[in-house]
DNA sequence: CAAGATAAGTCAACATGGCTGACACAAAGT
DNA sequence: ACTTTGTGTCAGCCATGTTGACTTATCTTG
């Protein structure tokens, strides 16, 4: 009997662990994607942007299907997007020496210049988060988040942000 | 010279630290939200459906006013959802019988149901994350999360979420 | 080399889920 | 009685995702 109820309990609280932090990532996330897009809407920009932005600026050279397959959208939904970005001076796109199907895709001075404006607050934003949890805290964060992504994706991503 | 180097190193790395940490909040959260698409298709439903579902089977009772106030949208486009919640029999409404203009809303015997089927696979995949990751890391992921909250709503959600 | 595969671009149509603005109505507070 | 508040609704717009079909250039392979 009190084993049934302690087994009850147990469970209960662990489901209400998990909610919490269910609910923890959704609010975190609500909160740090807010902040650009007073800056985006200034350039008629969305969120979809700043997407192509940030992943165009720390893959310089990055080609249009490996960038397809981070944002894990279509080719034509990506288009509409990087079309007004390269129309706007943001990103300039190449041909591969390689392989001249492949158009590498970078930021230009302009696009760089913006990258920086919208990135500075999203990383004073983790930077205050840092300070206040600490380094053990953080090393917790990237556990969690890193077990949250799906395990056919997880090597591929680790490698990606430079975390082998 | 050596100080200004080391400086720049230090400054380098901890920009990189930031990136990655950005990064894996949103290929988490990428992932983590992915879960639900093929039993929400089947509903004809979307992700704005199951934000509902979820936040009203939280808090069954809650009032519109609050609800907008959690999901952070219009009255007008949580109505559409709404509807169509109440429509399929999912979501029920009555008058709070202190203030009959509020309405409280709360799943239905087949929202419970719903919700159910649609919390299991990311409960499952945030208990993975867990198990992997231990209860030191969970604490950590905690830390940061909220650390990443506006601090104006965070007192709220801590509040909300059931961590005083 | 010819044939097929691959990378990229494009057009068209459609769905979802945000938004603004304007207005209506019932209930509560003064 | 008058105002404020909570809710609902109509109408239209915008951003961003989708599918499907098709073209073009280039690389790869039999």
């Amino acid at each position: 009997m009190a084993d049934t109820k302690s087994a009850v309990g147990r469970l209960y609280l662990r489901e209400e662990e998990l909610r919490q932090v269910i609910e923890l990532l959704f609010f975190a996330y609500r909160d740090f994607t807010s902040d650009l897009d007073a800056i985006l809407r200034s350039c008629r920009f969305g969120r979809a942007h700043h997407r192509v932005i940030h992943f165009v600026g720390r893959h310089p050279g990055i080609s249009v299907a490996d960038l397809l397959g981070i944002l894990r959208i279509t080719k034509q939904s990506l288009s509409r997007v990087l079309n007004q970005l390269i129309a706007g001076g943001y990103i300039s796109q190449r041909p591969d020496a390689n392989d001249r199907r492949r158009r590498m895709l970078a930021l230009t001075e302009k696009g760089r210049e913006l990258e920086r404006r919208l990135s500075a607050p999203q990383q004073a934003r983790v930077a205050r988060a840092f300070r206040e949890a600490g380094a053990e805290a953080v090393e917790g964060y990237r556990r969690v988040l890193t077990g949250l992504i799906d395990d056919e994706n997880r090597a591929a991503i680790l490698r990606l942000i430079g975390r082998p």
